[in-house]
DNA sequence: GGGTAAGTTGAAATCGATTGCATTAATAAA
DNA sequence: TTTATTAATGCAATCGATTTCAACTTACCC
């Protein structure tokens, strides 16, 4: 293993003190330009490396940002990461990624994880479990921002990053209505997750708004698989008041709907008008083409670590504003999934 | 912004010197019981907090492992990644990650990042066109393992993860010759990738051990993106010839073929069988499903990991055993997109 | 009781970059 | 020419954990 080049060998190469060398490598105004380009050579052509560590332990800063999700493995979230990245290597910061798994078990490890590395801030989706914010208490006590996009936690004084579920559900419930649907079931994740209970919201007040009645079993949970569908279309068709409209809070269960539907010969959107949520290339892939909630991913990924990085650099500054929520449009797509002729005979 | 609490202050508070609190911390063999016990109870009661920094600093070892990735926004990768996250998150390695979004300047700038941050390993999945080594050589010299998955290159030193992608498409042709398919079109990537050129391969040979003739005419390459499927199935039915076997070389490209012969009432699989790659979501979710070839993403993330972190541990202890290619199996999935009896009379 | 070994603990150097303060050199002003 | 001012540079402490080597206790054996 051959020793590491450090400043001190650049500094005896070309005569100088380490102190010189270091403001040099590091742009520092109080150095002269042919001096610097003198050290930058002698660096480059000793292959020097900064020793990011020590840096840190000096600098007390990290330049890495955390970044903890649920699952990695989703479109969704892969997508918000590729945004982040982006955004992240563009101002210089590096990204440490770990996912909880839905457990909030996890998600304090990892968070004690990513306080041990000193991450210079953290970016979370919460875990379906997650209800208090304990484990990120060593951050608020620190000073270290925390920022949370899709789930993110009411009532606190972190910024989150997310869309308006409830006005989502809501317009994509209208839109149904507006179709000419006249019994909706409506299947969403965990109810623990308030980005669930948000859109539940959007669906008692679309109908209440249309003069709907609303029936607590239309309403139920599910893990929203790609197998979902069978389970979700049989219960639904084992009722006696069999909904003509079907709101899923995924498109990939909201696809595997559509196949259950179509294996039971039970045509979309006439019986039954179904649309999804998140806008994922299977809602544009499926037949017939789902209707859904376009949901910006990449977007979200790119916003909540550029809000991130302009808080940290801000901080530096000592101007420190806060925003508490910064919420993304996202829209109601509408496809052949749900489009029909207003007055199509709802089943009765 | 409070002061750290360092092994400095656990030293004053239970009158030990640091020394000893630092082997109690890292379960050093050589302290007594009791004092471990002291020490950690007062390292909790201070709400002491190690700094990785100047551990890594001292100790050169980082605890860390670099992944490059072309996109962090595909099924493919998110689910290889998801893999590598359990493993070594298990091992107590964290994770940083970088997309080379297919440039070889990204990939050389990300692995400087990652050379910089002092990963102990670095993971990579190589851009489009990155065809020498010379940005990992750093990390050669530095005996730092490298190991490639995916895509990986030949003819050098380190260990990659990969599938036999020839064989993977030897046997999806000859699947679809046993189809009774007579001209079969090869729609793949980007040919400098060697994945791609191995498919090839595994086309021609395919055809050639079962009596066919290969035409130059019938491969060629895309970008393989959602909308893909127009612009190939535009240019195979205005050839004179037209195939009726198709093979795409990941399944949303050929998800979007299939919607693209349906909307020209071309019937799949009579008129024309069709086969994808990766086996992901959307191959089940189409109408037909799509005949695919799993690809065993996560398990490849878990084999890569796993892999590197085996060898940092024997570096460790300097019992370094040199793998050169692990190759994971992969299978034809077969389903209704080319299931046809074998005597349909093909398009001549 | 003396000697050896094993078990515990500590002093101090080390990892490599940063930075407050001091110093020197260069330039401008008087 | 002298003084004030600014620009460059260097000294040395610092960040916090690790580790080598030495020292000091005990325990054990003959």
């Amino acid at each position: 293993m051959k020793k590491e080049i450090t400043i001190y060998d650049i500094a005896s190469d070309v005569g100088l003190s380490p102190t010189t060398v270091s403001r040099a490598l590091s742009n520092h105004p109080r150095v002269r330009e042919n001096t610097r380009k003198k050290i930058i050579e002698s660096a480059k052509s000793l292959g020097y490396q900064s020793n990011i560590f020590a840096a840190n332990l000096r600098k007390k800063r990290t330049n890495s940002i955390g970044v903890i999700v649920p699952r990695l493995n989703s479109p969704f979230q892969s997508s918000v990461l590729a945004g982040m990245e982006k955004i992240a290597t563009q101002a210089g910061y590096s990204l440490i990624i770990s996912q909880s798994m839905e457990s909030l078990e996890k998600e304090i490890s990892n968070s004690k994880a990513m306080y041990n590395s000193r991450v210079d801030g953290l970016l979370v989706s919460k875990a379906g479990t997650t209800d208090d914010l304990d484990h990120f208490e060593s951050f608020f006590k620190k000073e270290i921002p925390v920022l949370f996009f899709d789930r993110a936690p009411e009532n606190n004084h972190c910024t989150g990053v997310v869309i308006n579920n409830t006005q989502a559900i809501y317009d994509a419930t209208a839109h149904l209505i507006k179709m000419g649907c006249r019994r909706i079931a409506h299947v969403l994740g965990n109810l623990q997750i308030n980005v669930y209970a948000d859109r539940l919201k959007g669906y008692k007040y679309a109908l209440m708004d249309h003069g709907y009645q609303f029936y607590p079993e239309d309403v139920f949970s599910h893990n929203l698989g790609e197998d979902s569908g069978e389970q979700i279309i049989d219960l639904l068709m084992k009722r006696q008041q069999k909904p003509d409209g079907l709101l899923v809070s995924n498109d990939t269960s909201a696809a595997s709907c559509l196949i259950a539907l179509k294996k039971r010969h039970i045509d979309v959107p006439r019986e039954i008008a179904v649309v999804g949520f998140n806008n994922d290339l299977i809602s544009r892939m499926v037949e017939p083409n789902l209707t859904t909630i376009n949901y910006p991913s990449y977007h979200m990924g790119e916003v909540a670590m550029k809000n991130l990085i302009n808080h940290l650099h801000e901080k530096q500054h000592k101007i420190l504003q806060k925003t508490n929520t910064i919420t993304l449009r996202s829209e109601l797509i509408i496809r052949a999934s749900s489009l029909r002729i207003k007055e199509t005979t709802p089943i009765q």
